[in-house]
RNA sequence: GGUGCCGUGGCCGAGUGGCUAGGCAAAGGUCUGCAAAACCUUCUACAACGGUUCAAAUCCGUUCGGCACCUCCA
């Protein structure tokens, strides 16, 4: 077994090789918290959760660190804009302070992501709890010359950095993108700075206005930090100069994770990032779903209609490399793919609950071999819930047939856990089984009895309005050659 | 202008030379008082046109259509 990961840097799949494989260092760019989550994010965070969970179950649990970062810093949304950003706007359009703005949204962040299981980083630092060690960097890069001060704001000298001699294992400017400057188109969506020496510079410290809320005081005066700067400082307060994965949207490899490799290279003088992995899109009628296109669906409205594990089970049934095409038929599909896998677990539980393991070992169904190997193709969902799906298929028709194994059974059980919980994070094995001795048990049995009842009278009136008025409340009742049983739905 | 990506059956979506991915939906069947669930069967597709090859969804070329990024964005 050997994991390839797709490394942006060399645009193919590399065998996984860590730095430290007793400590496997990872971080991925958080939320810049202002707005809700949609669903585009929610692909991006559910794609990176699963590759974290896929480490922590090939290296151990305790073998890696997992870093994100909280951006509750606003940020220019407009250079035109006189210092307005995405923050401040937010916070006047809902009459509330830039810090009441980002933690509302945090909070709103992190109930969605536990909602869609994806787990929490080992480390979550803010931004602005590392203004000072923002400061401290960009100082460095001054002392190193590699940024220059410009009324009060402070900008990475990007055409400097290229000129230099980079050691083995460094990247260039441009090199994670694979962007030449001089074939840029600048001045596009955003006005040129005139503060700027080359307009591919980008800010490290900016002064802020008056009438700016989120200021520090720097040796530059009043300010704030540049959008790109966190990152590098954070990762490596907690990860060091050098680690293994960074991860984060495609739509943030330029110019975010290019600023972000020139910086912490240019200051820390080490090799940044071995591995680059890069989430794609969600769209929506052909075009990107985004904050600014206007047709982002937030997770608060979608977990009205729908179960944010669907939701995710949705995700996991594309590539994270891929585009996926959301629409409301396809969410659909997934729910009801979804609810298959559980009605089989469910099953499957109770069939272990009322006959206890009788100590026969059996070995790993051949199912997860394949799940195992899909997983290691640089995380290949899409195959790995294919194995599944032959999996559970199989399982169903042990669960059919008269004489069970037992064994099997059991490692059947052991397999998915591992598979669809630890791994794919999608929970099936947490839900309450309504086992013998409780009360519903008990009630549901007498329900079941009276029904039984009318039926062997031939009182099919009776019989189906039980069974009705149970589904009404949630409870579904299927008979079988073996006798009626009944699921909570 | 530059840099990438994509076009697969009704829908979603893997697959990069030969071995019908998978899910959802649909139809038929087994079971059944009826349902439901499960199982079995059916629907065998790769934008178009050329080329390479014993063999192309996959490689090459052309065309058509679409998407993303180029300093806010997951």
């Amino acid at each position: 077994m050997s994991l390839r990961i797709y490394n942006t840097l060399s645009r193919t799949k590399e065998e996984f090789q860590p730095i430290d494989p007793s400590l496997i260092r990872m971080y991925r760019c958080g939320p810049t918290v202002y707005k809700h989550m949609h669903i585009g994010h929610a692909k991006s965070y559910i794609s990176t959760d699963v590759v974290r969970r896929y480490l922590m179950h090939a290296y151990g649990a305790e073998h890696l660190i997992f870093v994100m970062n909280i951006t509750d810093v606003g940020h220019l949304a407009d250079d035109a804009d006189e210092g307005e950003d995405k923050m401040e706007a937010q916070a006047r359009r809902e009459n509330r302070s830039p810090f009441e703005i980002a933690a509302y949204y945090e909070a709103s962040w992190l109930e969605d992501l536990d909602r869609m299981n994806v787990l929490r980083p080992d480390r979550m630092p803010h931004a602005t709890d590392f203004i000072r060690q923002q400061i401290t960097t960009a100082e460095l890069l001054l002392e190193r010359g590699l940024a220059y001060v410009s009324n009060g704001s402070v900008y990475f000298d990007v055409a400097g950095y290229q000129q230099r001699d980079l050691p083995e294992g460094f990247v260039p400017y441009g090199g994670l993108s694979n962007r030449r400057s001089e074939d840029q188109q600048y001045g596009g969506r955003i006005a040129e700075n005139q503060e700027k020496r080359a307009p591919q510079d980008f800010a490290l410290w900016k002064k802020a206005e008056p009438e700016h809320f989120m200021q520090w005081y720097s040796p530059w005066g009043w300010g704030y930090p540049g959008w790109h700067l966190e990152c590098s400082v954070m990762a490596r307060y907690y990860l060091g100069t050098t680690f293994d994965i960074h991860a984060g949207g495609l739509d943030n490899m330029f110019p975010h994770h290019e600023c972000e490799i020139a910086q912490s290279q240019g200051a820390y003088d080490a090799p940044f990032v071995r591995y680059w992995m890069h989430v794609n899109m969600v769209r929506v009628n052909d075009a990107k779903m985004g904050g600014s296109a206007g047709n982002a669906l937030n997770m608060k409205d979608l977990y009205k209609r729908y179960d944010p594990l669907a939701l995710r089970f949705f995700i996991l049934q594309s590539h994270y490399r891929s585009t996926l095409e959301f629409s409301l038929e396809a969410i659909e599909a997934a729910a009801s793919g979804l609810d298959k896998l559980r009605k089989a677990i469910v099953r499957l539980r109770k069939v272990l609950v009322s006959i206890p393991a009788n100590g026969a070992m059996h070995e790993q169904p051949a199912f997860l071999a394949a799940f195992l190997e899909a997983m290691d193709d640089d995380f290949n969902t899409p195959v790995a819930l294919g194995t599944l799906f032959e999996g559970i298929g199989q399982l169903n028709k042990m669960l059919e047939s008269d004489n069970r194994d037992l064994g099997m059974l059991h490692a059947f059980a052991d397999a998915f856990r591992l598979a669809f919980d630890d791994i794919l994070g999608l929970d099936l094995f947490s839900r309450e089984l309504g086992g013998e001795g409780e009360i519903a048990g008990d009630l549901m049995e007498i329900m079941i009895g009276l029904r039984q009842e009318a039926r062997a009278r031939k009182d099919f009136a009776t019989s189906d309005a039980i069974r009705d008025r149970l589904k009404a409340v949630g409870v579904v009742l299927e008979d079988t050659k073996e006798g009626t049983r009944w699921v909570m739905e």
